[in-house]
DNA sequence: CATAGTGTGTACTATGTAGTACATACTCTA
DNA sequence: TAGAGTATGTACTACATAGTACACACTATG
């Protein structure tokens, strides 16, 4: 792995928690739907990151990047599985050829595609 | 599902028997290295299919797109969800700008990318 | 008519995923 | 010093994944 899902979200959680008492183990948990006993394992690293959903309503109460969360948990939204699902040859070219460059490449091109300019 | 995994991978497999007796059921499956009755099973969309490994090797054999492939079988590469997840504001910004664009512009920028010339 | 090759039905299994349920132990504070 | 709030340890579970093992029935052929 590359860094730890649950010592990310430890972190993050406690941030929170100094300013804000809603961020405790128990009551995020209730938040989220899940048991706080699960929560303290999962930001232990003790157990394997939640599941997708889970993740996206976690991110959501820490007001976090849902697709990089989904990242350090080792797993892609299921809504750009699907878009390369629809098109694979063509997102595979695209995906293999830009996984060697450097983010300012990458970066620049999101850009001319949104900008529509190209 | 979009299209079947199962009724896709046996059309394959008869149109390559046809003039190729290695591509019976039996024989593949042993080439795979799959018990028969799985890959029976498999064919006719009776189980789920095969996990990403197993559906690389079918697809060599049978010299089709693994990209295309593992789509059909509801899956994405793990080589392009690992580019994915380490960049991932990135590659989702991008693919999501992407999504709802026609097949021609995607291509063009694969092409622009590949190119270097941009 | 036996046997080699074809596909398939049934039963079973090991491992992983994503949690729940409950009990325990600590700490602050009213 | 009781009670509320804190995190955590242990045990268990339902469901999915990715198959195996073996017996069966059909067909062509030498």
């Amino acid at each position: 792995m590359a860094k730890a899902f649950g010592s990310y979200v430890r972190e993050r959680r406690e941030r929170r928690r100094e300013t804000d008492p809603r961020f405790s183990v128990r009551q995020l948990a209730q938040r989220i739907g899940v048991e706080p006993s699960y929560l303290s394992k999962v930001e232990r690293d003790d157990v394997a990151p939640p599941s997708e959903a889970t993740i996206l309503r976690l991110a959501a109460e820490l007001d976090e990047d849902p697709d990089v969360l989904l990242a350090l948990a080792g797993k892609v939204s299921s809504d750009l599985q699907e878009a390369i699902r629809k098109r694979p040859e063509l997102f595979a070219a695209l995906i293999r050829e830009l996984k060697g460059m450097p983010d300012q490449a990458v970066l620049r091109l999101v850009r001319e595609v949104r900008d529509g300019n190209w």
